[in-house]
RNA sequence: GCCCCCAUCGUCUAGAGGCCUAGGACAACACCCUUUCACGGUGUAGACAGGGAUUCGAAUUCCCUUGGGGGUACCA
């Protein structure tokens, strides 16, 4: 058996890929490509009701632009499949049983109300709620009996009450008490596995190594500890990721916006930025410089470094990273991304040359993508209202250098952009010395005819884009 | 109720006993650059939750309190 590192992230279909798994399925890609292991992907679609095939599609599909591509997998394939946790029902019942045989689990008959009056009992006492093992002891006849009653049994894991102690990859040692934890189900009583043991099962099969997942897990931990010890199988090695929290401190939920990565995209997030702020997320780069790619992270990762306490997620940096990269993007690429944003107008006026200059010369302030509908409207619609102008069209002085430009348009070479920045230029200083306009004011003038703005892209590529006819037909309607 | 985890600027974090009069990034504010907004540049403000203990010396170790988070299911 080779030792080679294997992690697996095991999402459930029951929703969009979620920004806070995406972020444990890096830790983990991060954590074996570092060494050259291998990261699984399974479906964890045990609950048929929830899961959809949709929501599966959309955890392929999210993970991949992310660029967190899975050795292993439901698509992919792989020498540990199925990886769909639904088509691994019939491997269970049969290691359950061998658990019994070795007297490591055993059948409980109990019914909800005798569990749920253990558990209030258990209150009132202001102790810990553990299971009476009731049912531990019953002799044959007894189970037959019951059985002959129609009563389906359940199948409970019987805990050894011990100090089970785990050197946990992110936060170090942990201890618990196991005669806490009560013998827990393993089977239910219709022949499905629990969570705790079907994940047991499929990563002591799968042979995963390390399992890296969120410290809602945590008290899971030794429940799985004590069924790979009875299942004489190889511990694996577990680290706990904090938890992402939404400004409120409360976990990250829909109620406060987008929490599927393809929420985000749909937003006008660019996914490299995505990766790149929820690795910051409670990891930090030695070298200080925070931008980087997911492969220049896994050169620098080392899974003990990452914090171990919660992180808040705040839009503010995610916004600043997303305008950083943003703006290192290529204009052809860029483009293809931003059409989308740009539905509600019509594109096809414009020859890609000139739809790529908007998108160059609009992208600087952006820092989501959907802004572009709005920091580009004045290239896609001629009837805009001037309302937001109307203070700057108003003084003389504006209609002064409005005229001033109607009249001399013909001198202007609106096919040329550095002709236009040059006359520009020109216009400036003539105001400014005949004048004393303040440069500032003459461009506002013109921008405020053209664009209905007050603030905008580059004056001399707007007035290129949108071409003599256009830039005159403003001014005049402006005045 | 019980169990567990966590605790440095508003946020993400650096810091593994003296390098810390606590560093960086985002946000904020100011100034500069500039045809606007923005980008960029420079600077300002801003934190070791509280209390004990250990030590010559603690943000760093230990304990308590407080606060936050998670779990406590025949959900995953």
């Amino acid at each position: 058996m080779s030792d080679k590192i294997r992690v697996r992230i095991a999402p459930s279909p029951s929703g969009n890929l979620h920004i806070g798994t995406a972020r444990t399925a890096l830790f983990n890609f991060l954590y074996a490509k570092k060494v050259g292991g291998e990261f699984v992907l399974r479906i964890e679609d045990t609950d048929l009701d929830r899961s959809s095939e949709a929501f599966t599609q959309n955890i392929f599909d999210s993970l991949k632009a992310l660029g967190l591509n899975w050795d292993e997998g439901p698509d992919v394939g792989g020498p540990y499949g199925p990886y769909y946790q639904s088509q691994r029902f019939d491997i269970y019942p049969k290691y359950a049983q061998m658990l019994i045989d070795k007297g490591y689990a055993y059948e409980c008959f109990c019914s909800n109300e005798e569990l749920e009056a253990e558990k209030e009992e258990a209150i009132k006492n202001h102790s810990a709620y553990v299971y009476s093992r009731k049912c531990l002891n019953l002799t044959d006849d007894e189970k037959n009996e019951l059985r002959a009653k129609g009563i389906k049994p359940s199948i409970r894991f019987k805990v050894e009450h011990k100090e089970l102690v785990f050197n946990d990859l992110v936060k170090g040692e942990l201890k618990f008490d196991t005669s806490l934890i009560g013998d827990f189900v393993i089977m239910k009583s219709n022949g499905t596995p629990t969570y705790n043991f079907a994940v047991v099962i499929d990563d002591m099969l799968m042979n995963i190594t390390d399992v890296i997942r969120g410290e809602d897990h945590i008290s899971n931990t030794p429940k799985q500890i004590l069924i790979y010890e009875a299942l004489g199988a190889k511990v694996p090695n577990f680290g706990h990721l904090g938890m992402i929290l939404a400004p409120d401190r409360t976990k990250l939920s829909k109620r406060h916006g987008a929490t599927a990565v393809s929420d985000f995209v749909k937003q006008g997030y660019l996914t490299d930025a995505l990766i790149n702020f929820v690795a910051l997320l409670g990891w930090s780069p030695s070298d200080g410089v925070e931008i980087k790619s997911v492969d220049e992270i896994a050169k620098d990762f080392r899974i003990h470094e990452v914090s171990s306490s919660n992180s808040v997620f705040e839009y503010d940096k995610l916004n600043w990273m997303n305008g950083q990269y943003i703006k290192k993007m290529e204009i052809p690429k860029l483009t293809d991304m931003i059409i989308p944003f740009l539905s509600k107008y019509d594109v096809a006026k414009y020859p890609r040359e000139k739809l790529e200059k908007i998108v160059e010369i609009t992208r600087e302030p952006l820092t989501v993508l959907s802004e572009i509908e709005h920091d580009a409207s004045y290239f896609f619609e001629d009837n805009f209202s001037y309302d937001e102008v109307r203070e700057v069209l108003d003084k003389d002085l504006s209609k002064e250098v409005i005229r001033y430009v109607i009249d001399n348009a013909d001198n202007w070479n609106f096919d040329d952009e550095d002709d236009i920045h040059n006359k520009l230029a020109d216009l400036r200083t003539y105001f400014k010395e005949n004048k004393s306009y303040k440069p500032k004011e003459t461009m506002w003038a013109v921008r405020a005819a053209t664009t209905g703005r007050t603030r905008g892209a580059d004056m001399a590529e707007t007035l290129w884009i949108l071409g003599k006819d256009r830039v005159v037909e403003r001014l005049k309607s402006a005045l």
